[in-house]
DNA sequence: TAAAATGCATGT
DNA sequence: CATGCATTTTAC
């Protein structure tokens, strides 16, 4: 309002600097001059495009999409252009684009999903496309410009008539999803490509590689497959590579920056229409998407460590919802999320019918051994060394332990079901002041327990024992291999089938070839014992895992399970029910409020800082604020932590709120940064 | 984030 | 009412 941008080249008498530093005018593009930006500023503030002089000599290569250099604040940054515009509403002067690099990398499909998913994590845009794009890598870049110039006939997607892929199947699938109910509906709406939404549980007798690459050829147009890590990528890349050929592309972080780049400018370029890779992979430009499959969404490594710490099924499910792509969420076990967006109707369930799943191994529980069992408090009782024994008699066994590790939690003395806080449901542990119990969510203090199971009032600590597991099976079978993997000692990719013992870190099971005769699933009382909100989860997902490297029942497989048998955890093994595992955990988060049925945002930082930001973000009433609570910050500032759960209908008004109280918390230099994570791996615990 | 602009206490 | 340093504002 005050001082009006002068016109150009009218000299102001106190900006005498500036004019004789301006340079000479340069000619601009003559259709829309002006070039919407995204600088790659990573500021909750300067979350928005900056309008930038678009000159004649980028008329034709400044197209949006493109990474550029600007000079922002006296830097030069990287940005990218969103779009292409004849005039700008910005009052101020405008700079001019420095640089053009490469060619169009970010589509308009991708820079919307981005800036949905920054909205939703209360991120920002140039973070999400830090993901989205990999890092430009000029030498690959160079030598594709150089071969796509060569290749003369260039494969047009457009074309109907390339021979070059023909979907293999005309919609219909291959036998094994014969068990599968809907499988032919699902199968239909992808020939004729139509939106449809899936959430997929494969039983653990069914290759799900081979049966997801079915449902890719059954879909006319591109896809997205996104695997938690490079385990999950080789097995499938084996695959996909022989039945999608030349339209595969693999974009992974594991691979060097120049294949990385070199995939991706194949896929951005629609040379490549099927992509298989690990997380970031949910955003790969491809041309016309109309497929999106996430494999085992419970793995964590789909969750982006970075801010924001987006997950690849959000994504993908953001995507879905902005493109109408078909979206297919599979794995052995159903993720919680999952069975909650089967419940919404937002996906359909499909899994084997009863029989097909009940093919898989026979789980063995102590409930199954005969007569008493003197041993079957211990570490291992005496079914699993028989388990063990008799797998031995025709191929390897498996040994699962849980991770190590103290665990600083209590249980009823009496009946061993975990103690909960009665406000919060969060674990309860020994309090840090006096000798009485508190909640280590909400720091409550609890003086009197009392289990609402038994009604027992005394507590006792519950730990994981010491990993003697190889050696004790060593010697109790002398003359047999023992091998252990796990992340410490070296994970083991895969084994012969010679009898032998394997003892692997819950993650670190290695594929036997023809599979085991028999495993054994260790530590399930503990870890069901731990305190985080997600336990319980994880060890029904890595079980679920576990069983389709077991042969089948009719090959005589077996699982001994040695938790306790009554566990609705176990219960589920048994009957081969993942997703009635999924359904009652969502009514119970449902009961206490909890995530996925919540939506919920974890701020750390300096008390006062905290205290700013719980104002600024503005809490509605029907949000629970859990803490402050002191977390126990390895450096010396004191730092606190607030746990924010709102209705997930409200899940946009908080990440606006949360990005709101960004802006306004004073970036305290030196303190420890102010971090806010909605939806993070480990919520609570 | 980094520069510029503003604010504020201090000293002449 | 300059001067220096801290805090706030702005960024095309």
């Amino acid at each position: 309002m005050d001082q009006l941008p002068l016109d150009v080249g009218e000299p102001t008498p106190k900006s005498g600097l500036r004019t004789s530093r301006a340079k000479k005018p340069v000619p601009l593009a003559e259709l829309n001059p002006i070039a919407a930006v995204v600088v790659d500023v990573n500021v909750p503030d300067l979350d928005r495009p900056f309008d930038y002089l678009v000159p004649a000599k980028f008329a034709d290569s400044a197209v949006p999409g493109t990474r550029v250099r600007v000079r922002f604040a006296g830097r030069l940054v990287d940005g990218y252009v969103l779009a292409r515009q004849p005039e700008s509403d910005h009052q101020g002067r405008l700079s001019t684009l420095s640089k053009v690099l490469g060619g169009p990398v970010l589509t308009d499909e991708v820079a919307r999903t981005a800036r949905a998913v920054a909205d939703r994590y209360a991120g920002t845009l140039s973070e999400v496309l830090r993901d989205a794009i990999p890092p430009r890598h000029a030498t690959a870049e160079k030598a594709f410009a150089a071969q796509e110039g060569d290749s003369k006939e260039r494969p047009t997607s457009e074309d109907p008539g390339d021979a070059g892929f023909a979907p293999s199947t005309d919609g219909h699938l291959s036998p094994v999803w014969a068990s599968y109910e809907g499988a032919d509906q699902l199968s239909l709406r992808l020939a004729e490509g139509t939106t449809v939404r899936v959430g997929l549980t494969i039983a653990a007798s069914d290759d799900p590689i081979e049966m997801l690459a079915d449902l890719v050829s059954a879909a006319p147009g591109s896809a997205v497959v996104v695997v938690p890590d490079a385990t999950d990528l080789s097995r499938f890349e084996t695959v996909f590579a022989r039945r999608f050929g030349d339209d595969l592309a693999i974009l992974s972080a594991a691979e060097s920056t120049a294949q990385r780049y070199e995939q991706f400018l194949e896929v951005v370029t629609g040379r490549r229409t099927i992509v298989l890779g690990t997380r970031s992979a949910v955003f790969a430009p491809v041309d016309r998407l109309q497929l999106m499959v996430i494999w085992d969404d419970g793995d964590d490594a789909l969750v982006e460590p970075r801010a924001p710490g987006w997950h690849a099924r959000e994504v993908a499910s953001i995507r879905s919802l902005g493109t109408g792509a078909s979206l297919v969420i599979a794995g052995y076990a159903q993720s919680v999320e999952t069975a909650r967006m089967v419940s919404r109707d937002w996906l359909v369930p499909i899994q084997a019918d009863r029989m097909r799943r009940q093919s898989a191994a026979r789980v063995l529980t102590a409930a199954n051994a005969v007569g008493d069992d003197p041993s079957a408090a211990s570490r291992l009782p005496q079914f699993a060394w028989q388990c063990v024994r008799r797998g031995l008699q025709d191929g390897p066994v498996l040994v699962q332990v849980g991770r190590g590790g103290y665990i600083p939690t209590v249980a009823c003395q009496q009946c061993r079901v975990i103690a909960r806080c009665p406000e919060c449901s969060g674990p309860l542990g020994r309090s840090a002041v006096g000798s009485g119990l508190a909640c280590q969510w909400c720091a409550r203090g609890v003086d009197n327990f009392e289990c609402p199971v038994c009604e027992g009032t005394q507590v006792r600590a519950v730990r994981l024992g010491s990993h003697r597991t190889a050696e004790e099976l060593q010697s109790a079978f002398p003359g047999v291999a023992v091998r252990v993997s796990g992340s410490d000692t070296g994970v083991i990719r895969s084994i012969s089938a010679e009898p032998q013992i394997v003892v692997a870190t819950v993650g670190a099971e290695p594929v036997a070839a023809g599979r085991y005769s028999a495993a054994v699933l260790l530590d399930g009382n503990a870890m069901l014992a731990r305190p985080e909100l997600r336990a319980e989860e994880q060890l029904v997902r890595r079980w679920f895992n576990t069983v389709p490297l077991v042969k089948p029942a009719s090959e005589g497989g077996v699982i001994a399970v040695t938790a306790e048998p009554h566990h609705r955890a176990v219960q589920a093994l048994v009957r081969a029910d993942p997703n009635g595992w999924a359904q009652r955990e969502l009514a119970d988060r449902e009961a206490t409020g909890l995530p996925p049925t919540t939506r919920a945002m974890v701020v750390t930082g300096a008390p006062e800082a905290l205290t700013t930001f719980l104002e600024t973000c503005q809490p509605r009433d029907s949000w629970r604020l859990l803490g402050p609570s002191p977390v126990d910050a390895e450096s010396s500032a004191s730092q606190s932590r607030v746990v924010v759960l709102a209705p997930t209908a409200q899940g946009a008004q908080l990440a606006a709120g949360a990005k709101r109280a960004l802006i306004a918390t004073p970036p305290v230099s030196d303190e420890v940064r102010l971090r806010c994570r909605i939806d993070p791996v480990r919520v609570l615990g």
